[in-house]
DNA sequence: GTCTATATTTGGATAGAC
DNA sequence: GTCTATCCAAATATAGAC
């Protein structure tokens, strides 16, 4: 929809409070009462970009093969959530971040977003790591990269390129086995 | 300043961005008007608020003795921070996301987020760890923990308690022995 | 489907009296 | 220092013509 692709430029510009409907119709050469043909509301354009967004991870998601060695796994599962967030902080803050005061996405949106939880859990899961508590560090790990990467580097690579480092560094402490370690 | 405490509360109520002129002078028994005797604009009142978070901080970090051993340390370290953004959602926001559009800090409110981050660096060397890749690891675990914390399980402590063993995940990974391990 | 016109609200900011 | 009155701008949303 051209609507949503409009409004997705308009949050990369002025960020995403400052998204407004005059703008969005403007940019697609419309006027904003014009939008409410499409949508009831500006929060239903929100809602609408939350399920796309997790629509888009999910979509990439289900494209990987999963390695089946728990390094090269959770490497790959790492590196596709970093990137995913180094592409749009907009996204990001939108999917991942409660920025927005009064947004709540609908429970159709919502259920994307259990989906891409699952999924993730369901990737984990094939590296037989089965301590819940070591899902959770892991996710802290990734989204922690992800975060500052965005914040104090956005665009560079300051961070993202500390994940297999920093994947290494989770692998070894799960399996407590100081094995090889290998530092692409 | 009683209006910076108003402020607070309304932020941690209605969110960061949901912060009204209207709404800081009625908590306090004023009309909006009257703020403008004490601050230039609104913005100066987000700077007010940004720089006073970082004095918030920076005095916490000098109230504590730097333990001498690694491992203590860096505990202490994080469990400060995580402890201190799961305090305040909002105050997190304003001091380490950009999630308000315009705002920038003043130069004088910025030079102390720059004295937070060099007090943390000053921290971090005093475990003897040389590498500063490994003190963008340490900032990107800690505040994964910190963000996953708040957006998931806000009030709880289901990151937070991961804290230890995150730390001695970090400390045996940096220090490659895979020692004594301590989880409290 | 898209428009103009307009209602309505909200909120930052200023002028000027007291 | 604090007020009232007011301005101004922005922005969502609705009504109704075409």
């Amino acid at each position: 929809m051209e609507i949503l692709e409009a409004a997705w430029g308009l949050v990369r510009e002025k960020g995403l409070s400052g998204l407004a409907l005059r703008d969005i119709a403007a940019k697609i050469g419309m006027r904003a009462p014009s939008l409410y043909w499409y949508f009831d509301s500006k929060q239903a354009i929100y809602d609408a970009m939350f399920a796309e967004g997790n629509r888009t991870l999910l979509d990439r998601m289900s494209r990987e093969e999963i390695p089946t060695e728990p390094r090269a796994l959770l490497s790959r599962m790492a590196s596709l959530f970093v990137q995913f967030a180094g592409q749009d902080t907009a996204r990001f803050q939108l999917m991942f971040q409660r920025t927005i005061p009064d947004f709540e996405p609908s429970p159709e949106s919502y259920a994307l977003a259990t989906e891409v939880v699952e999924q993730s859990r369901k990737w984990f899961d094939a590296s037989r790591i089965t301590d819940p508590a070591h899902f959770d560090l892991f996710t802290a790990l990734v989204s922690g990269l992800a975060s500052q990467q965005l914040a104090n580097d956005p665009g560079g690579d300051r961070w993202q390129r500390l994940i297999d480092e920093a994947v290494d560094m989770f692998v070894n402490h799960v399996f407590k086995t100081p094995s090889t370690r290998s530092s692409t």
